[in-house]
DNA sequence: CTTGATATTTAGCATTGCTAACTAGTACGC
DNA sequence: GCGTACTAGTTAGCAATGCTAAATATCAAG
């Protein structure tokens, strides 16, 4: 079972049951769903962003967006202000608040899979050390 | 870069970042929205079901099933009969057409994948053979 | 045969995505 | 300059889908 179908075939369910879990770890006792989270973690990631920009990168439209910043700017998350240069455009920042919920929450989702990581055997977790540059290479292909 | 949670915060996003892309291959050009697919999957590996068999494994209340199932006997994929025994109670069948679509999906997504895994290097290839162990055991654990 | 429990469905609400239409700001040709 | 066309974002309203509460139908026990 070393082919490309057979592989593929094997890794798609676990890939998809693994991150089902890793989903439903992050709604847990907090205000903020999947959009939110997620589009914060692109104001983390790649800095102040506009409206549009985020909506693309989150591959929702634009009204969409709208909706999910408001939800964030009024829980103080992000904050917003007209671009200088062009006052039609609408930038978005990530608040000190915002930077720190997204990382408690990330931290918190960390754990419960380094958890699962540590019970592995060493061989196992040096597969998955090296699994790493592979799912890269997989996403960026 | 060997520690639990040192792999934890390498692996999560690559995992999450590959299981969207899989996610967004499943739904084009399909009548069938990811839940009916997943209700559909539940029938074709344990075999027939009651209704509230299939609410809780696919973790949505009875409501939100008799919906999902609804839309699945009117495409003709799933067929219903009450339970000679108990009449109160529902069982659900994956008809021959329900079976062959289920199929084709799947197999439409696992080319998808295929396809990037045979871009890749054979030491990479050897790599997810090894990980497909290590990721059941991560599920399971 | 009546009372209470159980399986499922129906009714109606909240959330969230979308498209279409609107508002505000910019840019270009005359 | 000024009107026309374009662009960024928002508002309005629809469709899909999750939920809870209440209704329906069936079973089980005294």
């Amino acid at each position: 079972m070393r082919s490309a179908a057979g592989l593929a075939q094997a890794l798609r369910p676990r890939v998809m049951r693994l991150a089902r879990r890793l989903r439903q770890m992050q709604d847990d006792s907090l205000d903020l769903n999947p959009n939110q989270l997620s589009a914060m973690a692109v104001l983390l990631n790649s800095g102040d962003q506009l409206m549009g920009e985020l909506a693309a990168q989150e591959k929702v439209q634009p009204p969409s967006m709208t909706r999910i910043v408001h939800g964030l700017e009024a829980r103080g998350y992000v904050a917003r202000r007209s671009d200088p240069q062009d006052h039609r455009r609408c930038l978005v920042t990530l608040t000190d608040a915002g930077r720190q919920v997204l990382l408690a929450n990330r931290r918190r989702r960390d754990e419960w899979l380094a958890i699962r990581i540590a019970k592995l055997e060493p061989a196992d977790r040096e597969v998955l050390r090296q699994a790493i540059g592979v799912l890269e290479r997989l996403n960026q292909g």
